[in-house]
DNA sequence: TAGCATAGTTTATTATATTGAACAATGGAA
DNA sequence: TTCCATTGTTCAATATAATAAACTATGCTA
């Protein structure tokens, strides 16, 4: 995880010495100087007053990707394919294991249906309608959905996409963090 | 920030006894039993430790918002419109501050160019092309995409997306977090 | 060069987290 | 009911983090 590292790179884009952020956080100097080296494995709590001194969230800190990621272009062939039933996914990337998007253009044949999807992570998930019509169902409500209407929600709840026409029916969605 | 309360909901939703996730963890069930109290702070380590054993990340654990969303649904005419000189963002949802993707669907005029965009957040960005044609600059790459093609990349690294051709280019985007 | 300000580091002391074992409290099964 | 298993809680002992002050190093100005 190397939180030292992190921390010292966020302090460095704010340009804090350790003794500034020290002052802002109300933390001893010598503290952050350890935490930085990895000597000492700072408290949740402490580390919290550190990232408010650096106006960061915890959840912005853990989130930070920073190692490099390979393939950046995808042409359409190269799209990841997943199949459930007559549902095609075609996914941008293969492995998302360490990335936080789930980006896949969707197609739905006429009268195919998700059925109802448990709840997976903790995300969100949105996408629009590129053409055909689908139902969605999130929670208890209903929508019946056109070309250029698009859909936003979180994905703990309860939802499923049905394709109630006689034509076929694309989707461009996406969430986070990636499904499978 | 209530690690303790996050915590716990972690644990029972794998449907694990304090004592199970001490074990997993390899960590003494006391010890749980305090943090979920809130009684003591754990440190980051100890706490990766227990996130681990629920197969969950620092990231994921911290970002678990659950603040109930307004609007799920939205109708082509709804999408808030931004424009960059003659390019054309529609966004999916309104006032995105709280949350953690944009959704959009941007519009290149033929000969219309970003230009070199400064790194925002520490995110990810990616897309897939609608109609039309796309140069994308990221980094040193440079890549030019056609209707299917698609993207994936850092937002933290400069990109640009310029349109070539004579005709209009389409493209379905995402980003997260939110850039504006 | 000397003098001073600021950078990060180290260390003995203090405060806090963590352990391990004992302590309820609850819920079956006999 | 009694017995046993399992739950979460508490507390003295121990390990670790956090502090405050001393320390080193670097750079700037006179």
């Amino acid at each position: 995880m190397d939180v030292g590292s992190r921390l010292k790179e966020a302090r460095k884009k704010r340009g804090f010495s350790q003794r500034k952020l020290a002052q802002e956080a109300d933390v001893s100097n010598g503290t952050i100087s350890l935490i930085e080296q990895n000597k000492i494995s700072p408290s949740v709590a402490l580390l919290k007053r550190l990232l408010e001194g650096l106006s960061m969230s915890l959840g912005e800190f853990f989130n930070e990707d920073k190692y490099p990621k390979e393939k950046q272009f995808f042409h359409a062939d190269e799209l990841t394919e997943h199949t459930f039933g007559s549902i095609r996914f075609l996914q941008v990337g293969g492995d998302l294991h360490d990335r936080r998007l789930q980006i896949l253009r969707e197609h739905y044949p006429p009268h195919s249906d998700t059925g109802e999807l448990m709840l997976v992570h903790n995300g969100e998930e949105g996408g629009i309608v590129l053409r055909g019509e689908i139902e969605v169902t999130v929670g208890d409500e209903i929508q019946l959905l056109r070309a250029g209407d698009a859909y936003y929600f979180e994905s703990n709840k309860p939802h499923r996409f049905r394709n109630p026409g006689d034509d076929d029916c694309e989707i461009f969605s996406v969430c986070t963090p990636p499904n499978f």
